[in-house]
DNA sequence: TAAGATAAGAGGGACAT
DNA sequence: ATGTCAGTCTTATCTTA
């Protein structure tokens, strides 16, 4: 008996590199090489049938016809459509129950096309925070988190007619807030391809319709960041933070952006303490300009009556 | 060279229409 | 839903000490 052993033409080294450790994925359909990390899908679909057949009865029994399922569908092609002519195979019109039936599948396969749909977002979602992460070297875990936060704006309908990205970038950085993991908007807006404004549209989006509470930055806990950085002693540090919680006192720092305050507290108190420091030095590793800087010092001194 | 001043522009929140 | 307004922050340029 001869003996049906497939006979399928294969690639055995990697294009790219040539060795022959290769894995194949069949689910995804590809073929990658486990030390240089090419994927490749080309050549890779077999077109033989999938199963071994050693009688003619087991190769009749187990024929079928069929167009090839494809990977690039994301139902590999299987679908089937109902359609909406309400009658037989012979034209005649179909019962009122069968009918209804009919639309009642109808409806169900849309409802799962729906689904496909929101998995493939996902998947599309997943990826972009996969590479996010990758860039700017955020800890899976943070990941996780925007994945969560993605998931439910997803859930909320709140990606539809917003793009993929904007939404991702946002998760992540919504991630990083709540996780305290300092990453600023505008790091996060440049790994990916969203500008900084449309991330920040999304990201108050998110805060706002998932009602999640962000803990507003405390001026203070940014100071010994700042200070730390361009190496003020922890006196001049105190004499700060004392000026903040008086600025604080007389409601003066609200509606402020919490790291220019920062800047400008470490200003003031440098001056004080006779550090030499340049406004332009603290307000780099701010992230704030100097003007900002200037603006908060000049408050400040008016605030606390300061002679400087 | 550091600090201050000024102007123009962006973007968003509050509020009224 | 849309427009206006006050306030913030940024960028850029010029002046002052």
């Amino acid at each position: 008996m001869t003996s049906h052993i497939k006979k399928v033409w294969k690639i055995t080294k990697c294009p790219e590199c040539g060795s022959d450790d290769l894995v194949e994925d069949h689910d995804r359909g590809e073929i990658i090489c486990q030390s240089c990390g090419i994927v490749t899908n080309e050549n890779v679909m077999d077109r033989g049938p999938e199963w071994r057949a050693f009688t003619k009865e087991e190769r009749e029994s187990r024929g079928r016809v069929g167009i090839p399922i494809s990977y690039s569908m994301h139902d590999k092609g299987l679908s089937t459509v109902i359609d909406r002519i309400n009658r037989d195979a012979y034209g005649k019109q179909l019962p009122i129950s069968t009918r209804l039936e009919m639309l009642r599948l109808r409806k169900w396969q849309i409802r799962t096309r729906v689904h496909s749909s929101i998995d493939r977002n996902l998947a599309q979602a997943m990826a972009e925070l996969d590479r996010l992460t990758d860039n700017l070297h955020i800890p899976s875990q943070v990941k996780e988190r925007a994945a969560i936060i993605y998931r439910k704006a997803l859930d909320n309908g709140l990606v539809r007619g917003r793009s993929i990205s904007a939404i991702a970038a946002a998760s992540l950085y919504a991630a990083c807030r709540a996780t305290e993991t300092p990453r600023t908007l505008k790091e996060v807006a440049s790994a990916s391809s969203v500008k900084k404004k449309d991330v920040a549209r999304c990201y108050r989006l998110l805060l706002r319709e998932l009602d999640i509470i962000m803990p507003v930055e405390d001026p203070i806990r940014c100071v010994s960041k700042v200070a730390s950085k361009v190496k003020i002693p922890v006196k001049t540090q105190r004499t700060a933070i004392g000026i903040l919680g008086e600025a604080k006192q007389r409601g003066t720092v609200s509606g402020k952006d919490p790291m220019g305050l920062a800047a400008a507290a470490l200003y003031v108190a440098c001056v004080l303490n006779e550090v030499k420091r340049t406004q332009k030095e603290i307000a780099e590793v701010a992230n704030v300009t100097e003007v900002t800087v200037r603006n908060r010092y000049k408050g400040l001194k008016e605030t606390l009556k300061l002679d400087i």
